[in-house]
This record gives C-alpha cells, structure tokens and sequence, in this order.
DNA sequence: CCATAATAGTTGTGTGAGCAACTAGATTGC
DNA sequence: GCAATCTAGTTGCTCACACAACTATTATGG
C-alpha cells in the first residue's frame, strides 16, 4: 500500500483507488436510491430521511434544531423541507412546551402510513445496491474506518 | 456481523454503522474540503476538480462531455461549470478538429497555475482528513469495498 | 443522396440548499 | 428586575445543479 507524503503533488494509486472509489461509490448510490424512491412513491429521499427519523424518535417528534443535525441539514434547509412535508400533510410542527422559541417536527398519521409503504422498498434498495454487495469482513472494516474518521479535526 | 434479510423492516446496527457511517464520513471531508478550498484560494471544490482532470489530461484539454461524466456532472451543469471557469480565464473552449458538434475544455496558463498553487494544499487536505487516519488495512478494505460496489445496477 | 435518427453541447426553467439578516423568546449579570 | 446577550427558528437572497427543450452537426438506411 503506497502512501504518499504531505507536500507531495500527487496521491498514490492505492490512495485514488480509496478515495475516488468512496466519492463515486456514495453518488451512484444516493442517485439511484433517490431516484427509486422518486419513482417508486414519489418521495425524494430528503423527505424520506425526515419521516424515519422522526418515526423513530420518542413520541415520534423532534425539535427542528435536532432534526437538521441528525440529517446533515441546514436548519433553513430544514426549516423548508418541513415545510413541504407540511403541505403534504406527512408532518406538522408542535409549539414546545418549555421553550416557547422551539417548535417539534411531529410524524402525522398520514406520514406513518406513507413511509410503512416506502420504507420496505428503500432498505431493500440500500441492501441491494450495498450490502448484499459486501462481506461481513467488508462491512466491519468499513465501520472500523468511519469510526477512525469521526475523530475529526476542523 | 448481523445482517438483515429482503423486505425486514429495519437495519441491523452493525449495517447501520456501515452505512451512515459513509454518509457522515463523506460529507464530513467534502464540506471540510470545499470549505479549507475556497477560503485558502478561492476556488470551490468543483472548480478545483475540472482544473485537476483537465491538467492531467493529455494535451489539458478534454472533451465536454468527457468531463461531465469523469466529475459525475450533468451536461448542463458542466456548462455552467465551465463557463465560470472561462470567466475566470482559467479554462478555454476549443474547437474540436474532427466533430464540429464537439468542443475542448482546455486548460489555461493561468488555470496552471491557479491549479500549482491550490493542489499540495488540497492534497494535504485529503491526506489530513483521510490516509492519515487510516491504516494501510484500512485503505486494502476501501479499495476493496469500492471495487464490488463498482459492478453496479439501475 | 436525402430523410430520419442519433449525438454534442447550450439554454430555459425550476428546485433544493446555504448564508446572512431578522424575530421572538430565554438566559445572564449587575 | 431589567439591559445585554444568546438561542430557536424563519425569511430574503443567491447559487449550483438537474431536466427538458432546443440548435447544430453527424451517422444511418432505403
């Protein structure tokens, strides 16, 4: 494994191949997981990603603060995906009781009903398209390198 | 490594790992990248990214849609993409001696050098925020990774 | 050859995202 | 107990990108 030192104006083979193999792995995937649930219920996986976190979440709720942290998000961002999942009636915001600033993302009724029939389809699709596609050995080294890369810097 | 089989409502926690673990890790370095980038040089991630291939092409010039599809772009995207790099003057168009349709993005003297001065910094980064925090194993089993992802689907 | 289809790239348009500025409510300290 | 500060969320604005429609050229086949 050729590694290449800092100054130097070139990455290694190995180093291209691990790096430029995760930029291009993560887009075909998020691309083709998107466009499948796009075309399969209408659902872009933003949206989709709100729905089972809040699914998930005690009481089915979150403050919107959390909620764009846990989805990598802008608060404005999600401040209007929330907004569309509102107009779709998938989600409606709950002043807080002990915050009168905060308001919670709540899963409606209708949003559980929409992300039980999305749900089965998209996990299929992220086995497919990704872990069926690996070993066990594969899939623990991988964590073993996201864990190392958490400790991040700036 | 618990695995979860077709239509199984829920990952199991070791896939789960695997999986938001990429997605986190990405947009970790690429936001960090794009932002170290554009602070230190003034050059956004993508800008930087046409520079390098075109540099590294033979001739520095590629064709449009070459290009769109080495930097997973749209043509369209690639366009514009290209055209601020023209206002730049850091990339020219040419035309394409044997398809009259087609056109060169060429890079520029200028665009050399804005790419000199911007690359070790880059390459540093990547370095910084990746190799250095993986082991040679580590980097075998991304590659490895990659490569079976790379026999895609839809 | 000439009509039809395919291809390369650009342009029109809509959308989802971020940043900076803003509003409203909470917290701190003097 | 009230001014200064901080925090939660939204809004104004801009921008990069994708998709679809378009133009110009090349390839195909009858």
């Amino acid at each position: 494994m050729k590694r290449t030192q800092h100054g130097e104006e070139r990455l290694s083979e190995d180093e291209i191949a691990a790096w430029k193999g995760m930029l291009r792995a993560h887009r075909d995937l998020v691309v083709s997981l998107d466009s499948q649930l796009e075309r399969e219920h209408s659902l872009p996986l933003s949206s989709y990603e709100v729905l089972m976190v809040l699914a998930d979440s005690p009481g089915g709720r979150a403050r919107m603060g959390e909620l764009a942290d846990q989805l990598l998000l802008s608060r404005s961002g999600l401040t209007r995906l929330v907004d569309r999942l509102v107009r779709q009636g998938w989600v409606e915001r709950k002043p807080c009781e002990d915050d009168a600033r905060g308001l919670y993302a709540a899963i409606t009724r209708s949003g559980r009903a929409k992300l039980k029939k999305a749900r089965p389809a998209h996990l299929d699709g992220v086995r497919e398209g990704f872990f069926s596609k690996l070993s066990d050995a594969d899939l623990a080294a991988l964590s073993r390198a996201w864990g190392r890369l958490g400790r991040a810097v700036t």
